[in-house]
DNA sequence: CCCAGCCATTGGAGCGCTCTAATGGAGTCT
DNA sequence: AGACTCCATTAGAGCGCTCCAATGGCTGGG
């Protein structure tokens, strides 16, 4: 029903074999031949096959990309780049959203490596680092969140160790000691912020109030967390949470509860999103340059499925505080408001 | 360097049929060759070709999604539910953001056309009627969010007549009359959503009171709009803001500038996104079925792809408005505090 | 005027798979 | 026993394209 190559052959009275260079782009085709096989190619309105393409020349222009969580708009800002970047350079992309569970995560990977992909990006991947390697072997893969060692993959981190000093040295100078840490549990990157936030209390001598609450990198666990601080009865004056979907549910509970944010507590994300930046949040947080991230993951990947690079890379970029709303100086101890 | 299934073939001592028929899960294969079969293809690591497989069946397992703006979390949760959809059914999902710009939208679909995906969901696109009819034509489609007059493209829109009497009702009852419209310009719906704004308005004799703020269903035209009504010197005592990014824009440039909401000001969005139910927020919201959205755009396009269903099938949703902490009783008219 | 050399163009094999029609070996029926 | 059905299995053509080696027409040097 669509046309082929071969229709168009036909009507320009060409061999397929001329109709594949011209588009191709080949230079070696005569204007003059170039001219009549795109007129017949319009007026029969001939697309190339992009599967007959990648089957015949073993190279496929579309890479596979997965995200954690698409729900989280930290996936969107990072696809949004890393799309323009793929697009501007030919490159098709299936996306996979894993949401956050990681077999499902391995069946969508399957699916990629079944079409065949040209590469892969994992955007903060719940996976095991054995299936990554697994199912990365032998394939251009960019990993952006997490760090691992392993030959094929570059790997996109943020300086977690710089981000955590300049969010506990800013609620320091603020008079802050008493700094608890929400943190991401089990998800990409929780672990080295956790260390991060653990030693940077540390080096200034807070290791006393070193508390970390146990969450998930959602809303929803950052309302249990703050819920569980409540309850405990010692709130911190402050806390530094993993990320901004943790924070806002925090802040939530918090304004429910007739806590005061920041003048009984102050609180810290990490991220950035958009919606931190909302006059009703105005929420300080740890900037990470999520555009930078995409647009990087699609580069170094790109560069490997051109074959212009075999050498791992891995880049790493720093983090920016972004002071708003929700920190101030410490005040008097809260007294939890009777409900 | 993948093994192809004439490898199996060989070490499984049988004819590449024969393989070929387990992949499919024929009945007609014996237990014991495709016990014999499936060992040899795990000993030697086989991932079926799709897309070889789509090019000899002529027959994709891909179906190509177009979101306009992915950083709107409208669209997240609409690719959410589509996605898992897609997935229990074994289709792979190639996604498009289009930006907000036509041409880029354009540009994508054609992409999806050369590899021959077996259907288009096309979520609130910007493109003309007449790209939408071009670039779908003889292809199974469905569009979300616009309502469009093509024979081989099925709708799903929501019932805007309904959310607009909800949300004027509901305002009404708490004694407004001056109620004011932030539209979406020409995104998609947004007319839909004026002029059921305009109708409920007029149906309750507040034909008078219309006004139209034109946005773009951002929160950057949100934050305009607001700044135009409180600069026009004549704020109205309630908004219906075409989405809940532009209410949750307004809701910001009102807080700063003094304005409380509900007490000077009552504002309702459209969409229930998550962020509107964060405490901070508390947007009352006509609630759109996102997720039922993406479902059954998926459903139905699959009914096309497996050739079930040739007629067109126009699906309209209800939606229900959600009442929380952005609208209240109409009290004295604000006095605009200086700067 | 002939042949080397260059160019645009072409034939045809092959990418990994599906699918139709054909094959052969049981088993069934009379 | 012969003819038949029924079943699992197979050969081989073909999906739309790429790419290599080969073709033929031209120019230009000797």
């Amino acid at each position: 029903m669509d046309a082929t190559m071969d229709d168009v052959a036909r009507a320009a009275g060409v061999s397929r074999s001329l109709v594949s260079l011209v588009f191709q782009d080949s230079p070696k085709v005569a204007p003059s031949s170039r001219a009549k096989v795109l007129a017949a190619a319009g007026a029969l309105g001939y697309r190339p096959n992009a599967l007959a393409r990648s089957l015949a020349s073993k190279q496929v222009r579309t890479v596979g990309v997965l995200l954690n969580d698409i729900s989280n708009p930290f996936f969107a800002a990072v696809y949004d780049a890393l799309a323009e970047c793929a697009e501007t350079r030919g490159y098709s992309i299936l996306l996979g959203a894993g949401q956050r569970s990681s077999a499902r995560e391995r069946e969508i990977v399957a699916g990629f490596l079944s079409h065949r992909v040209g590469g892969l990006i994992l955007v903060s991947p719940r996976m095991s680092v054995s299936s990554i390697e697994e199912l990365t072997s032998g394939l251009p893969s960019v990993l952006v969140g997490r760090d691992v060692r392993l030959r094929d993959v570059d790997t996109i981190t943020n300086d977690e160790m710089t981000g955590a000093r300049a969010a506990l040295g800013h609620l320091v100078s603020l008079g802050h000691r008493d700094i608890a840490h929400v943190s991401g549990g089990k998800g990409a990157g929780a672990a080295e912020r956790r260390a991060a936030y653990t030693r940077g209390m540390t080096e200034r001598g807070l290791a006393e109030y070193v508390r970390v609450v146990v969450g998930d990198f959602t809303e929803q666990s950052g309302e249990t967390a703050a819920r569980q601080l409540i309850t405990s009865g010692a709130l911190p004056t402050a806390v530094l949470a993993a990320n901004d979907m943790i924070a806002v549910g925090m802040m939530g509970v918090f304004q429910d509860a007739g806590i005061d944010v920041p003048s009984d507590i102050s609180i810290v994300g990490y991220d950035n999103l958009t919606l931190s930046s909302l006059s009703m949040i105005s929420l300080t947080s740890v900037a990470q340059p999520l555009a930078d991230f995409g647009r990087a993951a699609m580069e170094l990947l790109l560069e490997r499925v051109d074959g212009a690079r075999t050498t791992r890379v891995r880049r790493q970029f720093e983090p920016a505080l972004i002071v708003r709303g929700s920190t101030g100086a410490v005040g008097p101890r809260p007294s939890i408001p009777a409900r």
